[in-house]
Formats: C-alpha cells, sequence, structure tokens
DNA sequence: GCTAAGGCATCACCC
DNA sequence: TAGGGTGATGCCTTAGCG
C-alpha cells in the first residue's frame, strides 16, 4: 500500500510486527544510521526536572534557537492490571497521593503527587509489597520516564571546551573560596580565528569577578555541552560556586557538563603499553603523549595569582592554550564523538552522567521493553552493605600455563563470547525458566543426597546452560539478545561502510567511530545483568553466561587433546583464559583447519545437545607466537609470529600482559630492568639470547645501579592511587588497642591532607621508602625526598622480585636467589643466653 | 623472643 | 554503581620452637 507507512521501532529501527507482510515488504537493507536517522517526533539536547517540579526538556529549533518547555513531570509506577482488585482499584482512587490511574493493556499506570510517597508505597516493605501486589519501574525518574514512553531523539549538542583559573593562594580543597582569575571556551566548529575565546579578571574586587563569570555565561549560552578537564572534580563545580557567591543564578541544567577526562580514563584504559604512561593523566601529559605539544611554557598554574599580577593577558593565553588543547584531544581521539553515537542510539543525554554503561544499558533496555510490552520491577536502592552479602557468582575459567620458553604457540579465541552465548541460549532475565532447573543438591530430600541428579529429559522448547544447569526458553526472543543483537547489526553495518570508505577519509573515521562504540556497548549488556546495582540483575543468568563460557573452551581444549591424541602427536593447550586459548605443536596451516573445524562441527553439535535452536558461537585463529614465557596466570611476554595471518617483522612489538612492566604502581627501575631482560630473550631491538650468564650480566649491572650511586627521585618514588577517600580506610586496631599501619600510600596521604593538600580519591599518592627494614616501613611524601631512600630494599623488594620471575620462569634450571639477599646482615645485641653460649664456647673450645 | 605461615586488605592487572 | 579471576605486597596474628 504505497504512502502507508508501518510503525517502526524507535530502539532497534526494525519493524515491531514479528513478521513482515508482503505488503510492506522489509525496507532495503537499512542504513548502517537506521537507529538513528528514523524520523522522531523532536530532538533534545537535554531534560530535567526544573525548579517549580516540572519536567524541562531543552531542544534546538531550526533557526538553532534554544527551546525550553516545561511540563508536568510524571512520577509513575506500574501495575499488572490483572493484580488490581476492586478494593486497590478503590484505595487508589481515594487517596490524594495518586493523581492519575491509566490502564494501557497489561499495565496499569499509577501517578503521583509526590514522589517520596510512591518510592515509599513501592518499597520492598511498602503497602503494595503488604498487598502482594508487583510494582513496576516505580524508581524511573520523570526524565527517563519521558524519553522511555516517547519516541523523542537525542540530539548533537553545540559543543563548547572550557577551561577556568582561579587564584592559586587558595589551597585546592577551598577551591570554592578562591577569585576566578580568568575562563577560555575553544569552539571547533567555529570559523577559524574565532575559535578561541577568553577573559581575565579586571580587578581584584567581587564587582570585576561578578563581570567576568557573569560574560562567561553569556559566552556558553550558545552552546549545549560544556567539555572540561577533569571538569567534575574542578571546573563545574568550582563555577557553580563562584557563581552562587556572585549571586547569581542561571539555570546550569540546560548545559549538558561533560568531564572530558573521566571518558578518556574509560576508552583509553587498554590503550597504554606500559606502566610509564599510567602515570598521569594530566591535561599536560596526555597532550604530550598524543604529540599535540604541551602548555604555555613559562606560566605555572599553581602560581596564577602571581602571574595574574605580573602579565593578565598571558595567564588569559595559557587559560585558552588549555581548552583548546583539549578540544585537539578530542580531535586525535574523537572519544566525546564516540560518546555522542552511544547517548544517541542508547537514549541517555551526553553529559557526565551518561557515560557509564550501566545508564546507557537501562536506558535501552527500557524503551525496548516499553515497545515489546513489557516493564521491569521496581529496582530497589542497595546500600554497600546489602551489596557485600550478596553472593558473587561463579566466573570465567583460566588455566595454569606451562612453564618455560615455549615456541610457535598458536592462539584461537571466541569471537564476542559472551554477547554470542547470550544470542545462542536466548538468554535474558525473562527468557529463563527456574521451575525447570534440578533442585540443588541440599534441597533435595537427605535419602537421595548421595545420588547424582537424576537426568531427567529436557522440556519442550527450552535450551540448557551448561554447568549450572539452567533453562532458558528459544522463543520467543528475549530482551538481552534483541539489544545485543541490534548493537551487533549496527556494529556491522558500520563496519561495511568502513571497508567501503578510503582509509583516514572522515566518513571511515566517523565509521570507525561509531562501529567501535557499537562494539563497546554490545559488550556492556553482560556486565550491566551481572552487576547488583542494576534494574536487570539476575545473578543465575550472568552464572549462566559465564559458566557457558567456561564450557565452551573446556570443550575446545579437550577437543584439541583428542586431535593430538588422533594424530599421535603432542599438541596440546599450554595456556587458556576466558575466551583463548594457547596451543602447541601444530603448524599454521593445521590450527587454522582446527578452528575452522570447530565451527563447523564441534559447536553446532554440541549446541544441538543442549537445545539451542541458534548458534553465534564462533572461534577466530587470532595470532600466534613465534617465543612466549609464561610467569604465571595472565602474566606473559611473548614475540609475534602473526597477527590475524599478518606475519611479524622484527619491528613488531613483543605483547606483554599483566607483568610489572605494565603496571603504573611499580618502580619504574623494576620496569626497565624486566623489559630490558624481555626485550633480550625475545630479541627485540637487542640480539636474542637464551643464555643465562647473559641475564646475570644485566642483572649484576642493574644491581650496581641500583645500589651505587645517588638515584633521581624518579628513580626510587613509588605511586599508588588512593581507591576512596583517605577517611575510607578502614583503620584497624591491633592486639595492643594502638590504630594498625595502614598501607604506605595511605599513611602519607594522611600526611598531605594534614598540611591542606586535596588528597581526594583516585588522587596518585607518591612516596620514597627510606627504611624498609623497620615495621611497619618507612616511608615519606614524595616532595619531602632529600636524597635519601633505602637501596637494599629497593633492590631486594621492588626491582629484582619482577625480573627473578620472569628469569626463573624462562631458565628454571638456573639459581637465581643469589641476587635475592643484598641487605648486610643486621647486627644485633646477643641474649643473655648467646652470650652464655659463646663464653661456653671460648672457654671449653 | 624469634620466625614462618596464613589471613586479610589493597592495588592493578587480564579478559 | 557493568562482571569475575589473578598475583604481588605489606600488615598483623598466631603457631611452633627453644
Amino acid at each position: 500500500m504505497p504512502g502507508m507507512r508501518r510503525r517502526r521501532s524507535q530502539v532497534t529501527g526494525q519493524p515491531t510486527e514479528p513478521e513482515a507482510s508482503a505488503a510492506a515488504p522489509e525496507p532495503a537493507r537499512a542504513p548502517p544510521s537506521a537507529a538513528v536517522v528514523v524520523p522522531r517526533v523532536e530532538r533534545f539536547v537535554t531534560g530535567f526536572v526544573g525548579r517549580d517540579g516540572s519536567l524541562t526538556t531543552v531542544r534546538r529549533n531550526a533557526a538553532g534557537q534554544r527551546v525550553v518547555r516545561l511540563q508536568p513531570a510524571e512520577w509513575a509506577c506500574f501495575l499488572r492490571t490483572d493484580d488490581l482488585t476492586v478494593s486497590v482499584r478503590a484505595m487508589l482512587r481515594e487517596t490524594h497521593y495518586v493523581v492519575g490511574i491509566r490502564e494501557e493493556g497489561r499495565w496499569t499506570r499509577v501517578l503521583w503527587a509526590d514522589p517520596r510517597v510512591r518510592l515509599r508505597c513501592c518499597a520492598r516493605d511498602g503497602w503494595f509489597a503488604k498487598h502482594g501486589i508487583a510494582t513496576f519501574e516505580a524508581d524511573v525518574d520523570p526524565v527517563r520516564r519521558w524519553l522511555t514512553d516517547h519516541d523523542h531523539g537525542i540530539a548533537r549538542p553545540r559543543r563548547v571546551f572550557l577551561d577556568l583559573e582561579a587564584d592559586s593562594r587558595i589551597a585546592v580543597k577551598a577551591k570554592e573560596q578562591a577569585r576566578m582569575l580568568a575562563w577560555s571556551i575553544y569552539d571547533p566548529a567555529a570559523p577559524e580565528g574565532s575559535r578561541s575565546r577568553h577573559e581575565v579578571l579586571a580587578e581584584d574586587s567581587d564587582v570585576a569577578e561578578k563581570n567576568l563569570i557573569t560574560s562567561l555565561w553569556q559566552a556558553l549560552d550558545p552552546y549545549d555541552q560544556v567539555c572540561a578537564w577533569a571538569g567534575d572534580w574542578f571546573d563545574f563545580p568550582y563555577l557553580d560556586a563562584r557563581t552562587a557567591r556572585r549571586g547569581l543564578r542561571p539555570e546550569r541544567r540546560l548545559w549538558l557538563w561533560l568531564d572530558h577526562l573521566t571518558l578518556y580514563r574509560r576508552l583509553n584504559a587498554h590503550a597504554a603499553e606500559s606502566g610509564d604512561e599510567k602515570q598521569s593523566l594530566s591535561l599536560d601529559a596526555v597532550a604530550r603523549s598524543l604529540g599535540l605539544g604541551g602548555k604555555l611554557e613559562g606560566v605555572d598554574r599553581a602560581q596564577s595569582w602571581d602571574e595574574w599580577l605580573r602579565d593578565p593577558e598571558r595567564l588569559g593565553r595559557y587559560c585558552a592554550r588549555d581548552s583548546e588543547l583539549t578540544s585537539l584531544i578530542e580531535d586525535q581521539t574523537g572519544y566525546i564523538e564516540l560518546q555522542q553515537t552511544l547517548a544517541e542510539s542508547t537514549f541517555v543525554f551526553a553529559d557526565s552522567a551518561g557515560i557509564g554503561p550501566k545508564q546507557q544499558v537501562e536506558s535501552f533496555m527500557l524503551r525496548l521493553g516499553r515497545e515489546r510490552g513489557t516493564r521491569f520491577p521496581t529496582h530497589h536502592y542497595r546500600d554497600e552493605e546489602e551489596a557485600e552479602e550478596e553472593e558473587r557468582f561463579r566466573g570465567a575459567y583460566v588455566m595454569e600455563p606451562a612453564r618455560g620458553i615455549l615456541r610457535d604457540v598458536h592462539v584461537c579465541d571466541f569471537a564476542r563470547l559472551y554477547p554470542s552465548i547470550i544470542l545462542t541460549w536466548n538468554m535474558s532475565p525473562e527468557t529463563w525458566r527456574p521451575e525447570l532447573s534440578p533442585p540443588a543438591p541440599e534441597k533435595r530430600p537427605s535419602y537421595l543426597a548421595h545420588l547424582p541428579p537424576a537426568e531427567s529429559p529436557r522440556p519442550e522448547g527450552v535450551c540448557e546452560a551448561p554447568l549450572t544447569r539452567r533453562f532458558f526458553a528459544n522463543e520467543p526472543a528475549g530482551l538481552l539478545p534483541i539489544a545485543i543483537a541490534e548493537m551487533l547489526r549496527l556494529r556491522k553495518a558500520w563496519d561495511d561502510r568502513k571497508k567501503s570508505a578510503a582509509p583516514g577519509t572522515p566518513e571511515w573515521v566517523d565509521a570507525d567511530r561509531r562501529s567501535s562504540a557499537y562494539k563497546i556497548a554490545g559488550n556492556s549488556f553482560y556486565g550491566v545483568v551481572g552487576s547488583q546495582f542494576s534494574r536487570f540483575f539476575v545473578r543465575e543468568v550472568a552464572e549462566a553466561v559465564a559458566q557457558a563460557g567456561v564450557w565452551l573452551l573446556r570443550e575446545t581444549m579437550a577437543a584439541v587433546e583428542r586431535w593430538g591424541e588422533n594424530q599421535g602427536r603432542k599438541i596440546a593447550v599450554a595456556y587458556a583464559d576466558t575466551d583463548s586459548a594457547f596451543v602447541t605443536g601444530c603448524s599454521q596451516q593445521e590450527f587454522d583447519e582446527f578452528v575452522t573445524w570447530c565451527n563447523r562441527e564441534l559447536y553446532p553439535q554440541l549446541l544441538r545437545q543442549q537445545g539451542c535452536t541458534r548458534n553465534h558461537v564462533n572461534l577466530a585463529y587470532e595470532k600466534a607466537f613465534r617465543k612466549i614465557v609464561f610467569v604465571g596466570k595472565k602474566r606473559y611476554a611473548g614475540s609475534f609470529l602473526h597477527y590475524k595471518g599478518k606475519s611479524a617483522t622484527e619491528d613488531s612489538k613483543p605483547e606483554i600482559k599483566g607483568l610489572e612492566y605494565k603496571r603504573g604502581d611499580t618502580l619504574r627501575l623494576a620496569r626497565e630492568l624486566q623489559r630490558d631482560v624481555i626485550y633480550r630473550l625475545l630479541g627485540y631491538r637487542i640480539p636474542e639470547s637464551e643464555r643465562p650468564e647473559d641475564f646475570e650480566a644485566m642483572v649484576e649491572l642493574a644491581k650496581r645501579h641500583v645500589l651505587g650511586g645517588s638515584l633521581p627521585l624518579h628513580d626510587v618514588v613509588f605511586a599508588k592511587k588512593l581507591a576512596k577517600a583517605v577517611s575510607q580506610y578502614a583503620r584497624k586496631r591491633k592486639a595492643d588497642g594502638e590504630f594498625a599501619a595502614q598501607p604506605a600510600h595511605v599513611e602519607v596521604a594522611r600526611i598531605l591532607a594534614e598540611r591542606g593538600e586535596d588528597v581526594g580519591k583516585g588522587r596518585r599518592i607518591e612516596y620514597v621508602v627510606v627504611d624498609g627494614e623497620a615495621n611497619p616501613i618507612k616511608v615519606v611524601p614524595a616532595s619531602d625526598f632529600d636524597g635519601t631512600y633505602d637501596a637494599h630494599y629497593l633492590w631486594e623488594s621492588a626491582v629484582w622480585p619482577p625480573t627473578q620471575r620472569v628469569l626463573e620462569a624462562a631458565f628454571p634450571a638456573q639459581d637465581w636467589s643469589r641476587h635475592d639477599r643484598v641487605r648486610p646482615p643486621r647486627e644485633r645485641p646477643m641474649t643473655a643466653r648467646q652470650q652464655a653460649a659463646a663464653a661456653q664456647r671460648k672457654l671449653f673450645g
């Protein structure tokens, strides 16, 4: 029927009807951006519950003007219509707490006058629970409610980068007290020459500061999204504090506030090569690591007040350089654009709050649920205590690796293991059939306890998750699989578009970014289902996913063993972790054939036995190592033979995993020695060697270096992050009633805090060990370093052990222990008994 | 009174 | 406030010994 358009899912961009009729055929291969380009009612920049309690939505009209709309906020919950008895209906109608009841088919929407009453009535022990009535989505706030219930989209915000300078004389801790000295914004979309703007405090007065801040808010007005490096820690709260102090009351929620650093950290976590690169995430350090040059030379932010006195304009330029640098980092990484893609496809606003996967997954799933007529049970807040009581579920399998130097090790891994499992078994909270699971052994009658559980035939229409013996309905497709399939579909579509574009072109870059975004999103769904803080948390489902992975990996390992037996050769699995297996004893071509066989024969057969009607499991031959040394589980170093079929050259860097070289909390000297030894062993940049004496020489040299000279601070400093606020670390009491010593970095953080430094959560604490023999060890803040350090401790505890473990793994026959001790034996006064014994020996010889 | 072993907390990593 | 699995280190307590 020409002209008639079928309603499409706003979530998946696919027809909502399960089958496409002949009259309305499947639309021609939907463009990759289907979920994005489907016409929506409107696209919004942001939304919030305003000061007067109304839902405030923000968008731009065609002319680019900001349109702010107010409407009643819906504090809603859902009940099953079937649960509504006459008396419950009457109750709801009578109470003035409820302002509306709307029947929407299976579901009845209840609108509340007061969010607190809604929460109380729908609480775990609330009124509804007491009356045996389940509530749904009672925790969803009005903004999310509105985004879920309507087909609105997320707009592409007008973006600007911001940097602020504050009076340096006020400690960072009390930054709200410090006068604002300058601001700068950078608009990468503006014409060249007018991208950067800055303004400097005219004089040291409240009036001047008020003018400065007023002009900043005016400058921000054309924009929707404000990005700043570490903005959540400094710029945003600081701007709010100074704005309020100067008596200004702009509605800050008209903007999206995005902390560029938080985003960078999340998306760049896996990119760092060595521990060195994990040392600092300051704007300057990150810009330099990206080859963007540094900040303006000769200006010290810690001296901003003096700088302002001396040369205000210079301070302004310094400030401007920072906002520009932030923008350049985005040009280079595209992380903000990537998040924008995620935000648009999962229906979250593109601010700091939308960075986490939980927000994205929940938002997407809520809308998917609405489209499919499903509402989710009310999610109840859990505090940390409750969280700790929650039992953890069993996760992945990790094999103890073979030790020694291994050669020609072929590695296969499952493509997108957990997503493929969820799709294959149709795993989802609502497809799980708990009533089919065999009773747990302890729940069986005691007279049967000694017998293995009876193998009951699998019921029709379900598949069985291995190891956990949990059952999932094969049809209809679950919400979780639907969501993941959509992410995979979009990823594939953008991958295809990427392939058709010329590398490096804007189109290619955009496709690459979107492909990455959907990969990230697809992989995050599992984690959210496994998180007890999520509304979709079902431990049994998450465990079933992980254990199916264990089973697939074990079956693959067993197949390798059988293959070797059939061949009459020693083909063996040297190591395996979660979704990968490292195999020795075969050729590249043989391994390729093995992987193909697994995909073609092994998995289809195994999955049929489990009752699966789909198969998304796929094993890939990822890479091979010419030479590899395992130091332990999750810790190895190897040089490539090939990667995805592409042969390695002598320029190919070795792959190092888990070793101290990769860690940011180890001593620099330790990383360097370990790296040198690994490079020598693998023949990267220096001639390859397997003669222990060559390594003895390297160790001796390093030892002399550590024990010999006066090392500079950067060679002796330890750095560890505070995982929480200093006050949150438990201070134990010893048996004698005294406080027990805390980890060194926490003790140092306490000292720094007393000096007025800002030592919040996440801060890296640097310290030097001055006496490693004391108990507890004696440390000082790195800033107090005066050349004193405990060289023996450095060698024995920090530098040597990491390298020793590598050498012991590579050369188990060699005795490496002679390097263990370098500290001269302690002169100890003899005990009375020892003195007597010595005297006796002297007397009687 | 000393030492070694083991429990526990902590960090940072792998997948 | 996406998951579990892992190893290394340091602090403390305690068992074992003489």
